[in-house]
DNA sequence: ATAAAATGTTAGATGCCTCTAATATTTTAA
DNA sequence: TTAAAATATTAGAGGCATCTAACATTTTAT
C-alpha cells in the first residue's frame, strides 16, 4: 500500500477517467486542488510503482494494478459510508467526510466485519455500486431525472453526489433514494423540473439538481 | 490539531510520563522506534507549539494543552477498541491496532455517535479508564495479581497490555476481565503463581504475565 | 576530583509532498 | 501556417519527519 496521499491520487484518478476518459495533469490538479508542478511529481513517482502510465497531452491511465488499488479504496470508502448510516444511525449527508478518512484504515478485519454485519451490500447510502472484494464492480445504466418525460413515473436509485451541501438541499425537499416520484412539468426556459412526489407534494428542482438525480423507471402495465 | 506524528509523539509523552514520571528523549526514541536526532527535533517542534515543556538532561513534560490533546487521543483510542468489540463483535486480542488507526479520525460526530451507542463507558475492552469529553480520568488504585497471597480471592479488572500476543496468551489460558481467581500457590523460586479459576482448572501463571494483570480484592465477609 | 555512564545536540543528508516563477511543448483554431 | 490556447515541464525552494556520524554536556559513581 502507498502513502494516503497516494492512495488520495489515484482514487481521483480512477474518478476523473470514469467521468471523461482521458486524465490530463491539469485536471487533476483542480481536483485535488494542488498546483500542476506538484502532480506532475506524483504522477512521475506513481509510473515509476507502475500504477500509471503516462504520457504528456495524452492523459494518464491507471494500469491494472492501479485500477485493483483505486477500487479496493472505493469499496473502503462506500462499505464505510454505508456501515455509518446503517450502523451508526448517522445522515447520509454526513458520512463522505468520515469515510474519506476511514478508507485508509488498513485492516482487513475491519472490512471483513463491516462487509459481514452489512451482509455484503451492493450499494451505498447514495446508490453507488460497492466493489466487491475483488474489485469486480456492477456498473448500471442510468438515466438522469432530466431526461424522464412529462408523465412519466420513475424511481430514484442513486446520486451523483455526496457533498454535503447537495444532500442537505435534497434532504430539505423531502427526497430520498427509493422514492417514487412523477414528473409532473419540465420547464423549457431554465430547465427546472416539477414533480409529484409520495408525500402528496409537488417538488420543484432546478436543472442543476435534477441531472445530479438517477433514476429507474417505473414498469407501467396497460 | 497537529500531524498523525505529532499525535503519536504526545500519546507516547503521556503514556511514559504516566509509567515514570519523566520522560527522556532516550526513552522516546526507544518508544517510538525512531533515533535520538528525529526526537529531538521533533520535540522542539512542540516545544515551539507549546504542547511540552522541555529541559535537557530534565525530561520532557506535557504543558496543559498537551495533556489535554493526549487525553482526547487516548479516549478516542480506547472508545474505538470499546466499540470495535461490542458493536462490531471483534475481540479484545485485535483491536488495539485498529485503535491506533482509529484514533486519529478527526470527526466528532463519528466519536459523539460511538460514546452514544456505548452509553458513555468508563472502560475500554482491557479495562482501562476512558477519559470523558473534557479530559477527566478516574485513574484507579491497582493490585497487581502478584501482590496477593496464598488463599485470596479477587476479580480481574484489567491487563496493563494490549499487544497481541500477551492477550492472545490469556486467551490460551481462558482468563478474561471480570474473572474470579483464588490464589493457590506462590512460588518463591521463579514468582510464578497458580490459580483457582471458576472454570474449576487450576491455570499456572509466570511472573512476567501475573504482574500484568490488576485485580480487585473480592470482599469477604465473616 | 576525575572517569565513566547517561543523556543530548549539531551537521548534513534523504524522501515525500508541496509551492512559485519561468519556460516549453503540443494541439487547435483563425 | 502561424498565432493562440491548452497542456506540461523544469528549476529552485521549503516544511516535515526521518537518518548517520560526529561531538557535547550533565550526572553518577569511584
Ligand atoms: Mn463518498
Ligand atoms: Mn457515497
Ligand atoms: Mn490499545
Ligand atoms: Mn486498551
Amino acid at each position: 500500500m502507498g502513502s494516503l496521499t497516494e492512495e488520495n491520487y489515484i482514487k481521483s484518478i480512477y474518478a476523473l477517467s470514469e467521468a471523461t476518459g482521458e486524465v490530463y495533469v491539469s485536471e487533476l490538479a483542480k481536483k485535488l486542488d494542488v498546483k500542476l508542478p506538484s502532480v506532475n511529481s506524483m504522477v512521475k513517482r506513481l509510473a515509476t510503482k507502475k500504477l500509471v502510465a503516462y504520457a504528456p497531452y495524452k492523459g494518464i491511465k491507471l494500469t491494472e494494478k492501479g485500477k485493483k488499488e483505486a477500487l479496493a479504496i472505493i469499496r473502503k470508502h462506500r462499505l464505510a459510508e454505508l456501515f455509518l448510516v446503517k450502523v451508526m444511525g448517522l445522515g447520509w449527508e454526513e458520512v463522505h467526510d468520515i469515510a474519506e478518512q476511514l478508507e485508509h484504515v488498513n485492516s482487513s478485519r475491519f472490512y471483513e466485519r463491516i462487509d459481514e454485519l452489512l451482509n455484503s451490500p451492493k450499494f451505498d447510502p447514495h446508490g453507488e455500486p460497492i466493489p466487491d472484494s475483488n474489485g469486480k464492480i456492477h456498473t448500471q445504466k442510468r438515466t438522469s431525472l432530466i431526461d424522464l418525460a412529462e408523465g412519466l413515473t420513475a424511481t430514484i436509485t442513486a446520486v451523483t453526489e455526496d457533498e454535503k451541501s447537495f444532500l442537505d438541499h435534497l434532504n430539505a425537499k423531502g427526497l430520498q433514494i427509493g422514492d417514487a416520484v412523477t414528473i409532473k412539468k419540465r420547464e423549457l426556459f431554465d430547465g427546472s423540473i416539477t414533480l409529484q412526489h409520495k408525500s402528496k407534494k409537488e417538488i420543484l428542482l432546478t436543472h442543476q439538481v435534477a441531472e445530479r438525480i438517477w433514476v429507474e423507471m417505473t414498469v407501467t402495465r396497460s
